[in-house]
DNA sequence: ACTTGTCG
């Protein structure tokens, strides 16, 4: 065969395709995956139909544009023959009427026909070519202004560097994502960044862990201890050790210790820590990690810290208190009473009192407590003493006066049904997109409006709390609800914590139960184990609560056994739910949500719809957790929902899979590729379950959940229930949760607040040291202090190793800090602080 | 060998 005989004369040469794209399938808007459709102009493959469908990762394609593929042809099982590129470029055109056609189309805005022919007159038929290798050629070319010059340049430099990056990247194993991720930093400058020191990358961004720069580098040729790959194990551990344990900083040994881990585990090299700690050093000295007595920090979780306190002193200079004079509040909140139809108790009526009268006030409470209702109150109220209507037309042409805003969407969204005012993510209120916790510039936004009420606090973290209070106006009333004892921010800091603990803002806690009826068990089980232990009844069964003992592999089937007599009395998977720590496991939320849809919604006769979606399977009936806020449709993180219909591809009008799920009032639909949004909700983990309340709650607790086993999750888990509590597994996992009291995270934003300081503080990196401050910082501190004992062997090693020496070729760093002056605070507090003016 | 938030 002809055709074979050519496939084996060419088999090493690189399959290709060009062709004019015809259209663009689909394109991620993550990342550079493409797919196109293809016209063949011509290609040395096998492929001999007129059109081909090529995918790959591909930087500006434009419909109508010709292009060079090369890579290899696939047969995909479900489209067919497809070409796979694995890099590409445009296909210039050659002959000087195609270059002047180029040229003069509106890819080049200003030039036209006449231009065009000048130039391909003057460079030849490579002008291209030429203009990209060196633009100064264009210079010959008269009546050519810089303008035209410049577009003419940077189009083409556009086009075909950016294909060069593309190719760069996938060259170093970079996929779609990051390489996508990669180019939006650091644009025309990816390459050269890269091979400069690819251990920046994993600064700059997102999933690029220690071990796959270090791979480039090794690539690269970067030595095993080289000071570049030194100090980025240094700033990778550290943000780990922090970020791992929602820490604000941590430690030089166990800094050290973690990163010579990080580098000997990522090459076999063993790593000398002298040279380890005097990396660590050159770091602080650059400024690029903080150390504040002993204490080693993420450069921007400083910052926040400090933020933070000079936002909150600012706050606090405020007049202390704010009168109403025409008004009798008591008296307000009595008419309050009778028009919203509640009573409030008495502690409800304190708490209103003193937030309404507060520039800056603190509302805690566990659940149950009415934190809700005195909000709600404090709105009406402030509405009423400041004469603002509370109807959102009487605002369409300026801003509502009274912002509500939450950590989570769920938080948000359910601010806005209870006091029926605009709410909205503090992300979304200042305008952040969720990514920019590193070092990027500070917005100098304020807000506007007269009150900020923040929900959920205690889940707001350092670099949040520190953005939302730089925003905070002059004249902008605060208040900060939350629950202390319930799950904390993902991210670094204990805010709320902090704040409450420096007793620097009025505050004041709720105790009263408003929620269970008198005699609930559920809620004094809550208080034991808020404090620390398990009541002696725990085992025995209440009217309101029950415990089961088993063990791992038996919680399935006792979870099936209650749920089915319940079911039989009537309770729906509305009413009951079910939760876990963690997802894997016999007693996990996967195989546990599984074993609930064979009770609820079975497929018995195996004749119902239904669809797979990686583990699992989706029918009509089934119980829907929501994954990611989705503010137009009005659905959130953590809401639930109930699937109303399944189309099938075949059925759909543009043939791909489709669920409709109905959330309270509204019906969202879900194509197959946004499956990956929900998941079934019959179990779910108690994060996601924290801001819910459910008539019966079933808890198993065993030892197979390990690190799991936290107070906090108990506390959250058993609060979400309003009526009913099953608890079931092993007595010692629940008496292991209790005492591990979440342990409090490394902080020192209580620290910065009760410091006698309030000058506003910012951190300038580019700041240099006075000699004059050097001394001062040497001399100042010869507290003793004392001293740890050594644990491993490697930190010995550490500790031995003089953390500064003397530079003496520059008198400005002339002092000498030794791990052992770390340790007896030998340190001055302000070092790494240079540059802050007030 | 754990879970979790925000945004485009």
């Amino acid at each position: 065969m002809a055709e074979q005989e050519n496939l084996d004369l060419f088999a090493t040469e690189t399959p290709y395709v060009v062709g004019q794209v015809v259209a663009i399938f689909y394109q991620n808007p993550t990342n550079f995956y493409k797919v196109l459709l293809v016209r063949v102009a011509e290609t040395n493959s096998t492929y001999d139909d007129k059109e081909i469908v090529i995918t790959g990762n591909f930087g500006q394609v434009q419909e109508e544009e010709t292009y060079r593929f090369f890579g290899k042809l696939v047969d995909h099982p479900k489209f067919g023959v497809q070409f796979t590129a694995d890099r590409y470029k445009q296909e210039k055109p050659t002959s000087a009427a195609g270059v002047v056609a180029y040229l003069s189309s509106d890819k080049f805005p200003g030039i036209g026909k006449k231009t065009a022919e000048t130039i391909v007159q003057l460079l030849g038929e490579n002008a291209i070519d030429k203009i990209s290798e060196n633009p100064e050629v264009l210079a010959e070319v008269k009546g050519l202004n810089a303008k035209k010059r410049e577009v003419l340049v940077n189009t083409i430099q556009a086009s075909d560097g950016m294909e060069k990056i593309i190719i760069g990247l996938n060259s170093y194993g970079f996929g779609s994502q990051l390489a996508y991720n990669i180019y939006q930093t650091y644009q025309g400058e990816t390459l050269d960044i890269i091979q400069e020191n690819p251990y920046q990358l994993v600064q700059d961004i997102e999933n690029i862990g220690f071990k796959k720069a270090d791979a480039i580098a090794d690539q690269l040729g970067f030595a095993a201890d080289s000071p570049a790959r030194l100090k980025a194990a240094i700033l990778y551990s550290l943000n780990e050790l922090c970020l791992s344990q929602g820490n604000t900083y941590t430690l030089a040994e166990p800094l050290l210790e973690e990163s010579l881990k990080v580098l000997e585990s990522s090459r076999a090299f063993i790593i000398d820590p002298d040279a380890l700690a005097e990396e660590l050093l050159q770091l602080i000295e650059e400024n690029q990690l903080i150390e504040d007595q002993h204490k080693l920090y993420i450069k921007s979780l400083y910052a926040a810290e400090w933020g933070i306190n000079t936002s909150i002193k600012r706050l606090l200079e405020r007049k202390k208190e704010i009168t109403y004079n025409s008004h009798d509040i008591p008296k307000e909140i009595r008419k309050l009473e009778k028009r919203l139809g509640i009573s409030y108790g008495a502690s409800q009526i304190q708490a209103i009192e003193e937030a309404i009268v507060s520039p800056l006030f603190i509302l805690t409470g566990g659940p149950g407590t009415g934190k809700t209702t005195v909000l709600n109150g404090i709105v009406s109220l402030f509405a009423e003493l400041n004469g603002l209507s509370l109807d959102l037309n009487d605002y369409s042409d300026k801003v509502f006066p009274i912002l509500l805003a939450a950590p989570t969407g769920r938080a948000a969204k359910r601010m806005n049904e209870t006091t029926g005012l605009p709410s909205s993510t503090i992300h979304r209120l200042l305008g952040l997109n969720g990514r920019e916790n590193n070092n990027d510039e500070q917005s100098d936004r304020e807000l506007e409006g007269g009150l900020l009420i923040v929900d959920e606090m205690s889940m707001v973290d350092t670099w949040l709390a520190n953005q939302l209070l730089r925003a905070v106006p002059e004249h902008m009333q605060v208040m900060f609800v939350g629950d202390k004892n319930q799950l904390p921010s993902v991210g670094p800091g204990q805010v709320l914590h902090d704040l409450i603990d420096a007793q620097l803002i009025p505050n004041m806690e709720l105790n009263e139960i408003y929620r269970q009826g008198d005699g609930s068990s559920i809620i004094s089980l809550a208080h034991e184990i808020k404090d620390g232990q398990l009541p002696n009844d725990f085992t025995q069964n209440k009217k309101d609560r029950s415990f089961i003992n088993c063990y791992a592999y038996q919680i399935e089937e006792v979870i099936r056994q209650v749920v089915a007599k319940a079911k039989a009395k009537g309770f729906t998977p509305q009413d009951i739910q079910v939760l876990a720590p963690m997802y894997r496991g016999p007693a996990g939320i996967d195989a546990l949500n599984k074993m609930m849809q064979e009770i609820f919604n079975p497929n018995d006769t195996g004749r119902r719809k239904e669809v797979k979606f990686n583990d699992r399977i989706y029918r009509i009936g089934d119980k829907i957790l929501q994954l990611v806020n989705n503010p137009e449709l009005n659905v959130f993180n953590g809401d639930m929902g109930e699937i109303t219909s399944i189309t099938y591809a075949k059925e759909a009008d543009d043939k791909v899979d489709e669920l409709v799920i109905q959330f309270d009032a509204n019906e969202v639909t879900y194509k197959r590729n946004e499956w990956n949004k929900i998941t079934l909700a019959y179990c779910c983990s108690i994060h996601k379950s924290q801001g819910s309340e459910f008539k019966m709650v079933i808890l198993p607790m065993v030892q197979n959940y390990g690190r799991m086993l936290r107070r906090d999750l108990l506390y959250t888990a058993i609060t979400r229930s309003s009526e009913l509590l099953i608890l079931c597994g092993e007595v010692s996992a629940f008496q292991e949760s209790v005492l591990k009291s979440s342990a409090t995270r490394l902080t020192t934003l209580k620290e910065r607040l009760l410091e006698d300081n309030d000058a506003p503080l910012t951190i300038d990196s580019s700041a240099t040291r006075s000699s004059v401050e050097k001394k001062t910082e040497l001399t100042a501190g010869t507290r003793s202090n004392e001293t740890k004992p050594a644990a491993a062997p490697v930190q010995a090693k550490i500790e031995e190793v003089s953390l500064f020496e003397t530079a003496e070729e520059e008198p400005s760093l002339s002092y000498r800090l030794t791990v052992e002056m770390i340790r007896t605070n030998a340190v001055d507090p302000m070092i790494g602080m240079e540059g802050i003016t007030p």
